[in-house]
DNA sequence: GATGAATGAGCTTTCATTCAT
DNA sequence: GATGAATGAAAGCTCATTCAT
């Protein structure tokens, strides 16, 4: 389909733009012409630039989430999730670090929106690992007296600071296999109920 | 000095204004009406808007970097001094929310000068971090095979993730000594070298 | 034909929308949707939007007056035409809302060919007054004081007022009949020449 | 003062530039232009450029009415009173035309602010003639059977389609005095009651 | 002939910055 | 030093018009 290809040529290139600009800086002309259209065009597909950022959003971000889920569930062991899903979200910003740019910097904003925005995906993906850590709780393999909800936001803070190393600095600053190791492995220790 | 109290008095008004509407969307004459000086008069203390900005951070963030590094100075016990680093680090969300709010926001831009920003004054904040580990490690208290320059981005992290919730909800969401402990206490059980 | 068709559906649709949106805030597409073809068609029939406005004005204006004309011949007395004339004109207001709209509103707009049209196509229409006029001035009916050339917009002015009053409101102010009436008895009372 | 200055100056420049190109086809750069000043210092006294449409109207209009009462308020006979009516009326074409131009075009328009505006600010103006004629009537001078209501949009239409033709026409195409005494003769022996 | 997606010129409006007072 | 009116560049968005299908 023609449409469907505009759509995606102008995601794409915003999240490009995005990443490399700024919301605020990139102008609209920008991502026209990073997407090779007319900068009206942009509006046949979008209602406004804002629209354009949570299009981005809600499509790629989606799409990750889904995938980091479908991930975890392929692993019995709650320790073994934890390490999957470390790995993949250090991943994500290797494989695509525009949008891990975007992720880092946009939707952090003071925006009405993007706050309202960011409490909803971002329970949806933090949740994944609260749920791990009860899952492990029940089983007696973590201590009880970790709570999921200060927990899942330790543990997904300190992976999201790595990404954010990884998106500032111009050459690869770690290797992702040995770091998602270690980040897993000192939070596994320290909620560990042995 | 009375030049010098207009400077601290837009400094001031700069952090109310920033922390509510973010630095694109703040207008100077937002700022000049909150620090109750005309719109030309801001000019006389600083070189542009995004001046004002780099100001914030350079005078605000090092009163907080100095003293935190006073207190964790204080104690010996390299556990002793992670939990005193955790403490103050959600404390500052607590005493001073638009400065919180400014960081977790305005300093994640992508702006170059953001950008270097950003690593120049953060490596400083964090090598506190990784100070206290590598001391952990020689007394034989820490993990020797934790790596100090992973584990610190990784108790950076998960504090900053807490901060984010902090400012980002209206309410008090959660009991700042608890927290502090919490956190603390996973990352200490983590790097322990027993 | 078929293609007449479509000529014919184009300016009906256009005269429903530049009535209610007036010209320029109409856009192409409102009138392509209300006469249910695509945009681009409207360029297969019409050079631009402003032909439109043009095309509206000669095909159906120039019914009315031919229309008005002939009812005004079919009567002999002086006196009798100008009540038929007063009638006429504020019935069409009636009957064609949509298109005295129009007349009201973008027969009067400052562009140069619309002032040029209005020129040529009202005074074929006052025309119809200023003869029967002199018609009545010979006959010795009407005052041979009174000048056609200004009378015959009195009578047409006091006219279009009543028609915009008409267009105005979104309930029929007035009763048709009984106000034509009212109209040419005050001016006939004012030209009678007894 | 110097603010009001601008505002003053604004205000005659739109007016210029309303009459030669009409509202829609103005720029706002077209105003600046004449005004003298910069784009942006319009919108330190205007909120946009409709608004600069409504205050023509509310000053100079206004202006305008004020002064009509006052003359008609100086005759005590009522037929005067129409003549003098008709001659303020068709005299104020002549003194300021682009005024009048705007009043012709702009006040016809479609939106609905000018509707209602109009609905207020006109019936100001044409109380002013039923005033005149129940006055009249009441001194048994008009004819009773004469609606007030009706005879003054009559007379009204009949002096605005004369200014019509006097803004429409390059040059004057007659003489106000002559042309203000016929319409009033018409009109007051339309509605004598001898 | 008919379509409607695509174009891009052109507009209003905002706001950081300047400078005469 | 302080003011705030004035500036004008810059950008988001609209929509008449075109043209490949």
């Amino acid at each position: 389909m023609k449409s469907s290809d505009k759509h995606e040529k102008i995601i794409r290139a915003a999240v490009k733009v995005f990443a490399k600009k700024g919301f605020f800086s990139a102008r609209i002309s920008d991502i026209a012409k990073a997407a090779k259209v007319a900068d009206g065009t942009i509006y046949l597909y979008f209602n406004n630039k804002f629209d354009i950022l949570i299009s981005v959003f809600d499509e790629e971000i989606g799409k990750f989430i889904a995938q980091t889920k479908k991930l975890v569930d392929q692993e019995e062991n709650p320790q073994k999730k934890i390490e999957v899903f470390a790995l993949k979200h250090l991943s994500m910003a290797k494989e695509n670090k525009s949008l891990a740019e975007i992720i880092q910097m946009e939707l952090r904003q003071s925006h009405k929106l993007i706050k309202e925005y960011r409490k909803t995906i971002f329970s949806e993906y933090v949740d994944i690992i609260s749920a791990i850590i009860r899952q492990g709780q029940s089983k007696g393999i973590f201590r009880k007296d970790v709570k999921p909800g200060i927990a899942k936001r330790a543990f997904f803070g300190a992976l999201d600071e790595m990404t954010r190393l990884w998106v500032l600095s111009p050459k690869p600053p770690y290797d992702i296999e040995d770091t998602a190791k270690q980040i897993s492995n000192i939070f596994l220790q320290g909620i560990n109920a042995a």
